[in-house]
DNA sequence: AATTAGCACTCGGTGTCGTTGAGTGCTAAT
DNA sequence: ATTAGCACTCAACGACACCGAGTGCTAATT
């Protein structure tokens, strides 16, 4: 690849950082403006030229300003972005934002998408922790009435969920003791995601005792697990997305996109890398394609985990929002792996 | 107020029913053809212009059909709709979409609304059971580390919470001992909205023994309580109304007013009624002036608590819409009640 | 060789104008 | 009370001209 020089990179910079803060194509008085570059607009159109003729920039029309182009977006973020440090303010305000929830990992995780969404004016994602290494740490039987008992379900990782079960046979002494010899047995220190239906079935057939009221309760741990293992993709503030002129009719289908559990696990899957940048078409899927993705990772206690991310238009502030989101994972993991701490 | 008579009401229906299903003004012949009433098009006429006079229809300009206004659609509710049973498909599956949830009254709650969500294709709001008489029924501190504990709370009409507590001293058999007392003293069976950080000082101090050691864990059940109180209200399906073409700009609006909790609550909060239908203005906020809410409470144990509905369009299908509101409600009410019954 | 001034050109956006056609309102006949 | 007939209205649509921001190119300048 051609290296730009000294001056095309100024100008590719500033378009971006133009069309990033008004929507409208830049145009090169505009540019000599906005940059104070002391070359007239000649010189400027000349270069611009050339950087679309290398795919940086593109022309809605030719008598219209320069665009970036998707390709122009990658090299801004990975060759001349300023900021790579979070500002103070936004600092602050994740701080304020997400202290009230320190305590418990759930709440601090749906709380860290909330302030994403508020502070990027973008949709969040976040994902607790969860994959493989979720152990089950702790199931707790509690009896309410004769017939009805709540599940507590606690993982490695601090995840905690809870409902009501209702027996058909009374709940005796009996049968919670034999309840907790099966937990024992056979789901404490396993992960969450190997607890599944077959698999309590025939524990619970080779324990003595009466299997049939039993069942009941060995179903209701067998759902909590299940919806601990599949840990629930948070969508936040996708309402922001809707003030996003850019995205005009399409925001129906976007956010219909978003509300799909399937594919959005899939957009949330990470490679090898802490924090992930997707520009446009370099998602996958053509719902994407004029929107960008920003995933970190989050890890517990070593274990790369959760996950959280801004989905919004590729015409986003990469230079505000990658910060942000990199220090707002970092802050994340460390404050679970704390709360979790003995 | 004049009554109207046999035809013209049978003219006022069809044209709510006609621009319900089509969405565009309906002219007289139109209406001749949907109906297949005996008279020409300028009898039609005639009657639609009284019809308009009368105020229960609207002419969007001279040389267009008629579209109902607020009145119109408010007297088709009242006097003119046919179907008042709910029917046999969409009882199915409403039945079929709940029935994984029964016996969790939370989770009962949030499935319903995604369910009415989907039926209706516009947005359901639904609350979980609530208000002051939602007592305290039990609470749980259980051990987790040395610096750690769960906390479970459960309300007396089956809403449970819990978060992990993190302690800055160790947590000894003392301080859960005490704690239980603090609990046993001055919280079960009150109802979940007095108890708040101011009142729980109060009882703390008057407990001997370590009250600093104490506060993390009074504090966090007071933001259980607090959150258990103020019953969070579940959105759903919002991306449905973007989907209807006469929301248009005016769709991005609606979803950040339904996204904000305060005057979402004030649209729930019910007269006496069993179910409450406002249309358009009758909503007492600007933003709703083109939409139609549709609410319904259910009982559980007989209690007047929870609230489930639609929001959409004006024109929306009242004639499936409401019965299947009032199905749902009334079943949800049963099965919560259901499962807390000893 | 790079830069710049000057200028003709392009093309989306906007406003005007006439046409079209669905649907009405009115009048006179039934 | 109903209906046939007809003139009228007005949003929607397409054609057309105009404007102006912004370009691309050329020739002059440094």
């Amino acid at each position: 690849m051609a290296e730009l020089n000294e001056r095309k990179k100024q100008i590719l910079a500033a378009v971006v950082e133009q069309f990033i803060k008004t929507g409208e194509p830049v145009g090169s008085k505009e540019l000599i403006a906005c940059t104070g570059l002391k070359v007239s607009s000649a010189t400027v159109r000349n270069d611009m030229s050339e950087l679309v003729a290398l795919g940086y920039l593109e022309q809605p029309h030719t008598s219209a300003g320069r665009v970036p182009s998707q390709k122009g977006y990658r090299y801004y973020v990975d060759h001349l972005m300023k900021s790579r440090e979070i500002d103070e303010l936004n600092r602050r305000l994740i701080d304020a934002g997400i202290s009230s929830a320190a305590g418990d990992p759930e709440r601090l995780i749906t709380r860290a998408g909330e302030v994403l969404a508020d502070l990027t004016k973008c949709a969040s994602i976040s994902k607790a922790p969860g994959g493989d290494s979720m152990l089950i740490r702790k199931i707790e039987l509690v009896p309410i009435g004769i017939h009805t008992a709540m599940l507590v379900l606690l993982t490695s990782n601090g995840i905690l969920k809870s409902r009501l079960c209702r027996l058909d046979a009374p709940l005796t002494s009996k049968l919670c003791e034999e309840f907790y010899n099966i937990v024992q047995a056979a789901i404490l220190g396993k992960p969450a995601s190997e607890i599944n239906v077959a698999s309590m079935q025939t524990v619970a057939a080779s324990v003595d005792g009466d299997s049939f009221a039993m069942l009941p309760l060995m179903a209701a741990v067998c759902e909590l697990a299940r919806s601990t293992a599949q840990s629930r993709i948070l969508l936040g503030g996708s309402s922001n997305l809707l003030g996003h002129k850019e995205y005009g009719a399409q925001a129906a289908e976007l956010l219909e996109f978003l509300n799909k559990s399937e594919p959005i696990t899939e957009v949330m899957r990470g490679g090898a890398r802490p924090i992930e940048i997707r520009i446009g078409r370099e998602n996958l899927y053509r719902q994407l394609e004029n929107s960008s993705v920003i995933v970190a990772k989050y890890s517990v206690s070593g274990d790369d985990t959760g996950t959280i991310g801004v989905i919004g238009p590729t015409r986003m502030d990469y230079e505000r929002i990658i910060p942000s989101v990199r220090y707002l994972t970092d802050l994340v993991g460390r404050l679970i792996t704390q709360a979790l701490e003995e």
